[in-house]
DNA sequence: GTCTATATTTCGATAGAC
DNA sequence: GTCTATCGAAATATAGAC
């Protein structure tokens, strides 16, 4: 008996159940907000009767959080491009090409967490004051090492990082902005890639790196 | 009798009331989504009764409509700060400046219009297809034909608007983050001067005008 | 124009049979 | 583990006295 024929076990059906929910639930944070979500949505868009999200998320807050953290490990992944690099323009190019990635791949998750963030964060407060303070401490720090070393231009680490974030996520939560402007179609692979391209050049000229 | 003594006039009270109800929505949208928001809390905000705003407004529909185009009317405004520049470095800085303004003076605005777009621009749709649009396809007229002349560096006009749309709102837009990570504080007076000075460099920087 | 009381709907959550 | 039926709370909206 294989392993894809045997009959799959109590925590195999669980995960696999809760992977189906969690993926229904963020598109439907995503396109509707937390208020706007409901149960019954998510179920519908699972192909589950709303009973069995209850059996395995006790509250839809709790769907809700684990809709948040799973993004915010996907960023926190992706963040690690930047650290691996010898210098600004390798660095901060590569951070680039993984947000840029990150909005065309999970653009609903990206919108969950920019909804989440400005509505105050009720849920991922505590990450933003620990994990996130974290990081961007120290990507600060190397960027401000970057720029004593005189290796780019004298800018404000924190806020060419907000406008690294700002930039790329716009892809994303604004999608359907540039769709419109796009003659109603999403961007092409082409036209991907010539978004990157021009974020790339504008910040890393802005920095003075190329 | 003065005018400030005199008696408002039935139109006077509706304009004064509407403007009440319109502010206490428009930061109730922000906070909590149009489906998070309830009309119970906007009526507490403005210090009315619940039923008083079905008067005023039929629906919430309605009401929140309304909200999202006034914001809409303060972007178009401010866009004419770009219109009467001679050249890249003004016209850009300008548009920077006043963008950047409007994200300081109208916060709760700016997230009503980001989450509306996030959500698929259910009520503003019609105007993503033709005012903005053809703002939009005239900017990138003008920034083409400075690109043509020579005044400014070669880039995708349309990933330039995106980017100057991107990181101004994001002051506004993702302002919670920024304070959490500015140890819980507001950005001061002279933090918000270096954030704009910080995103006119990089991006004037960045388009090849400083 | 204002506001209390209420009708109506919808949602989150649960009980309990299978 | 699954799902039907339903409860109780909360929301939008309105009726009708003032």
């Amino acid at each position: 008996m294989t392993a894809a024929e045997r009959p799959l076990r109590r925590t195999d059906i669980r995960r696999e159940r809760e992977a189906l929910i969690l993926q229904a639930a963020e598109k439907v944070f995503a396109e509707a907000g937390f208020g706007g979500a409901t149960m019954q949505l998510i179920a519908d868009m699972a192909g589950l009767p709303k009973a069995n999200l209850h059996y395995y998320f006790a509250t839809k807050e709790d769907l809700y959080r684990q809709v948040v953290r799973n993004i915010f490990e996907i960023w926190l992944h992706a963040a690690g491009s930047m650290d691996e690099a010898a210098g600004p323009a390798e660095g901060i190019g590569a951070y680039i090409d993984a947000k840029m990635e990150i909005s065309r791949r999970h653009p609903h998750g990206s919108k969950v967490w920019a909804s989440e963030v400005m509505h105050g964060a009720p849920v991922i407060q505590d990450y933003l004051e620990t994990t996130l303070r974290d990081w961007t401490e120290g990507r600060a720090r190397v960027i401000q090492r970057w720029i004593d070393e005189g290796r780019m231009a004298r800018v404000d680490p924190r806020h060419l990082l907000y406008m690294l974030w700002a930039t790329t996520q716009h892809y994303a939560d604004f999608g359907h902005q540039i769709e419109t402007l796009n003659g109603g179609k999403p961007l092409s692979d082409r036209q991907w890639k010539d978004a990157k391209d021009s974020v790339k050049t504008l910040i890393l000229r802005g920095i003075g790196v190329i």
